[in-house]
DNA sequence: CGGCCCGTTGATTCGTCTCAAAGAGTGTGG
DNA sequence: CCACACTCTTTGAGACGAATCAACGGGCCG
């Protein structure tokens, strides 16, 4: 289905997105000991030690193209993937119209944890470009936490705080108008570049207008004429796919629903 | 604040949504062995002997009265609350704007999970009529963990699932028109009841037409419009809150997306 | 070069919000 | 017990925002 897609490279013209992290592809045996998504995937207090028996439980890591699907709504769950490099989206295929897509994940996030409850993947994930994964087992989740009960603790700090994600993202679709919702979407985007040593203000957008419109509740169309009124207002500086935040309290203001109409 | 109106009794006029419980005021202490919140708060697996040792875990619970506060945005997190009966709604006090509610819970539900990742809760419950919460102090869950493995995992199932339904939300909240998203509301409601034992077509809205608008992201007025017109149309019967659906079909098509016209 | 996907911009239509007023239900105090 | 106040609900008229339909330009690939 998707072989197609996964032929196309992907076109390295970033300007600082997203800096080679030099993984040889031949490695595929994570050592979390030296990953430097150790922060994400563990708490802060786990020891040298008890990382480096941690490397017995996550072994692999995944590699895939552009437009490679990761997992499927409905397959199986039986692992969590922590995104070592690259971007993903996460849509549900609404049948007969179009897929909607329901979020946008980032190197150092979890993907895939809606699949803990059901059994099944709730959503199907994407690669946007050439992405690498960290596969975590999740039949070993359990016998981890009797191992690392901190560890496990983690990951319910994880799931709390995407909780709490979801729930700011739901309350600007349910009462902010287009604006903000763009808005706040770029802001947040920033936040999560900055969280790892990119600039909050510059960088590059993955997906295309149709998808940040169906994941903002708007038109294709809608997303692209904010993007111009946005430039025209001295807000951003947006080149196709290249954006710039040239105000960014200006920016913020809009998107905490304060127009300035 | 709420001290008026935890005041004003619940006038007990419904038909069939919520049974009395028969629960003692003086009995505080919760038996998690004789509770028939059983299935909820704890994996199937647990025996008879694993639940009476839980009891030293879960000993307290409340009573709340309409308009009371359970917890409040920012206050320091230190337990979950199951839901042993009643309604409650999450909020989150928009400064200046009004609030934005986020979410309704009935019986059998847990509040609070939003609360593990950042250590504070990061919305306001309130209590929607008489109800009665039971806690589980959080501090212990990692305790727990380590004693009930089977526990903590179903823990994070019952996150997994939240995730799960908040996406769905999100979903409709994204790309329906007010009649779906009223009707997708409608039908959840009526899910939940009928989770309960109740009939999932008749039962009392417990919260105003202003509550469900802003869950929705609609004006007050758009909500009630909506209830006359899917009455005109014969998809349901509205008395104020006293709600029937007579036409579950029609009503499930219109959440789903499919309009008539 | 031609085809295709993506992005921009314009004209029009439709849906929902806002403002406004009046009715229904409930609790309060005389 | 009734009048009053208050909140919640219903319904209408008008304004505004975003979707839709449509056309065109640009970049990328075969």
């Amino acid at each position: 289905m998707s072989s197609k897609n996964e032929v196309q490279d992907f076109k390295t013209k970033e300007p600082c997105t997203h800096k080679a992290r030099g993984i040889d592809v031949a490695e595929l045996k994570a050592q979390c000991l030296h990953c430097d998504l150790n922060a994400v995937c563990h708490p802060p207090s786990l020891d040298v030690k008890e990382l480096e028996s941690l490397d017995q439980w996550f072994p692999t890591r995944r590699r895939l193209q552009r437009g490679e699907t990761l997992f499927n709504l409905g397959e199986p769950f039986n692992a969590l993937y922590a995104v070592r490099s690259g971007f993903f989206k996460t849509l549900v295929p609404n049948d007969s119209q179009r897929d909607q897509v329901t979020g946008f994940l980032m190197t150092g996030e979890i993907l895939g944890m809606d699949g803990i409850g059901g059994g099944r993947h709730a959503c199907r994930a994407v690669a946007l470009e050439v992405s690498e994964v960290c596969l975590m087992p999740y039949g070993n989740v359990d016998e981890i936490a009797t191992s690392f009960p901190t560890l496990h603790a983690h990951l319910n700090r994880l799931m709390s705080q995407r909780i709490v994600q979801d729930q700011a993202a739901f309350q600007i679709l349910a009462n902010m108008r287009s604006e903000s919702r763009l808005a706040a979407f770029i802001v947040d985007l920033g936040k999560r570049f900055s969280r790892l040593g990119y600039s909050p203000n510059t960088f590059v957008l993955r997906m295309t207008r149709e998808e940040i419109g169906s994941y903002l509740g708007l038109s294709l169309e809608t997303v692209s004429r904010l993007f111009s009124r946005f430039q025209e207002d001295g807000l951003v500086d947006v080149q196709t796919r290249h954006l710039q935040i040239t105000n960014p309290e200006g920016l913020a203001d809009i998107a905490s629903g304060r127009p300035a109409h």
